[in-house]
DNA sequence: TGACAAGGGTTATAACGTAACATAACATCA
DNA sequence: TGATGTTATGTTACGTTATAACCCTTGTCA
């Protein structure tokens, strides 16, 4: 047998992204749930095709595959989903390339910090609770209450880097 | 005589902002002309004018301010401008705003880092030397390899803390 | 004085996002 | 059931941010 348990499921790694998809899904349709709000189709098609993969959608990409499958194709069809899929915490907008992906933990609110590989275009969630301390030392010398963190560091990914090496030496 | 050399020069404090201006007027005036580049008079006046305040401001709201003054007013004009004055180092944008502001130290190249005032919309470039060594043993546990930092913390200033408090108490 | 590069003028369009109002779907309760 | 209020969606129009493409002027220099 395969030992799926010890597969990471997150970008910048070979993965069962079906397995990333199905629990994201599966996620979204217990939290909204229990907090007794609507997982309607268009919702609930924009998250999936969110999770497509690693890479980050803009706003209007995703339009366009939603209106490749029927739906309305308005603007604000797409941007009222995305609002609600931030507002619940099952996506996260990367301000510096405006686009979307998927919130690998939406169980506990909390804001997105990436690593953007600018080659495969990932985008990797990441822990900053050891920045968090320094970033909060530094608020308190100025007197500045934090309310929102947008931290996104984009550069190359391990993948990337190991195929340029291959193809710059092999 | 008044103390001026122990005046904070930097947002969310009060300070001679005259001097600010004239600081960073005479630095981009050095650097440009040791770099063998020109500061032209459409430059030069975007720089003042990013430079009016602390509040960054967005492409459009520039291209109007140099429009009342005479100077050609389509987009590319503006953009250009930003684009030349971007990679010289003399201002920065703010990926989570769409907006720039000048650069308190365009003499040593490097990433601006943020505190944004949401009440007075001020922002303060800050030292992230601290964060550096967290984020780069992140990267190092990922295998990324990082090229850019988009680091933009929003919240409340020093000020505007006190004014709402005095407003509420008083 | 002709090649060349840099800067800028001009037009058009791409890309991203929202306001405002109408209608449909759903829930709730008399 | 039917009235009513709320949430979700449809629709049109527009606002905001950014770039492509083309051309002309100006300064530089062999
Ligand atoms: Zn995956
Ligand atoms: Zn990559
Ligand atoms: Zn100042
Ligand atoms: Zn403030």
């Amino acid at each position: 047998m395969t030992s799926d348990a010890t597969q990471p499921t997150t970008a910048f790694c070979q993965h069962d992204h079906n397995h990333c998809i199905d629990s994201a899904m599966a996620q979204a349709r217990h939290l909204c749930q229990q907090r007794g709000v609507r997982l309607t189709p268009i919702r609930q098609r924009v998250l999936e095709l969110v999770w497509q993969s690693h890479q980050p959608l803009g706003a209007y990409t995703l339009l366009g595959l939603l209106a490749e499958e029927g739906f309305n194709s308005a603007p604000p069809t797409i941007y009222r989903a995305l609002e609600f899929l931030q507002h619940e915490g099952l996506i996260h907008k990367l301000a510096s390339i405006n686009a979307f992906t998927g919130c690998c933990n939406p169980g506990t609110p909390h804001e997105g910090h990436f690593f953007l590989c600018l080659s495969c275009h990932q985008a990797l969630e990441i822990d900053t609770s050891t920045l968090q301390h320094s970033l909060q030392n530094s608020a308190g010398k100025h007197g500045f209450s934090i309310a929102q963190q947008t931290i996104e560091i984009t550069g190359c990914c391990a993948q990337c880097q190991s195929k340029q090496n291959t193809e710059n030496h092999g």
